[in-house]
DNA sequence: ATCGCACACGTTATACCATTACACAATCAT
DNA sequence: ATGATTGTGTAATGGTATAACGTGTGCGAT
């Protein structure tokens, strides 16, 4: 690992295997849903699942829906770089698609910068209803 | 219950005690630690904890991390009427703190109108170091 | 070369978070 | 009174995540 920009090539088996999983999917995956596709190359216990995506989440190859208890494979080709990701999931066909918006990392640092707050990690998950099922 | 503007006035005795038990913490509380706090009261079962926390939710009266899996007591005297709650948490001594910025909800909302998605509900988490972590 | 270290891996057990299902009681509008 | 709605109590279960242990492998420093 030359240094710490990290691609699908540098990944170890079990990442390799979590990550495939992930972008094979169509939506976010629970660790566990993971965990069931996989048991058929080996996995067994979720550890297995759980620390590949802790690998794969820091180096911003997969984020982590909070509000779902769930992962998606990241829809940039390179996430690094991009501080900032919004989502929006909607309720009715769960349908989650991924936001960036530079701005809006500078405003909500600045924000909490108003009260000596320093940002590390910011999560912002919209709710509501995607087009699509607005029009159904 | 003549409108639908909830105040602890109108709860019931296990909202009432749940809203206690927020009220009076320092910070965010599990389901489980909230039933820990109530078993002297008759509590017994984790489904009593989680069915006044909906209704306190959904009063506007607590506010649920979802990065924490954990339950606050919204700092505003009548939280009803701001759509939008941002939290800072600090990952060095748990502090979180609720921030209020109407602009932020509408530029969130617009962002995600972009698509042709309508936010119902958005939740936003700053990680990082407060001010007197950051000192210290 | 081999020792020590860092890191990925495998397994079991456990802790923690949340819901389903069923039954009973209180309240309120008709 | 009756039925609808809502709150409650309890048991059982399901879903999410980590602790604690041990093993193996690669690799740099001595």
């Amino acid at each position: 690992m030359s240094d710490h920009v990290h691609t699908t090539a540098d990944l170890t088996k079990n990442q390799s295997l979590v990550m495939g999983a992930l972008a094979k999917a169509s939506g976010p995956l629970s660790a566990y849903t993971i965990l069931d596709e996989l048991r058929d190359h080996g996995f067994r216990a979720p550890l297995q699942v759980y620390r590949a995506l802790d690998k794969l989440v820091e180096y911003g190859l997969v984020h982590r829906l909070e509000s779902l208890n769930a992962f998606v494979a990241c829809s940039h080709a390179e996430c690094e770089g991009h501080g900032q990701t919004a989502f929006t999931i909607c309720q009715s066909c769960g349908d989650v698609t991924e936001l960036a918006d530079d701005d809006l990392a500078v405003r909500l640092k600045s924000l909490a910068a108003r009260s000596g707050f320093t940002v590390r990690h910011s999560t912002v998950e919209l709710r509501g209803t995607c087009r699509d099922c607005a029009a159904g």
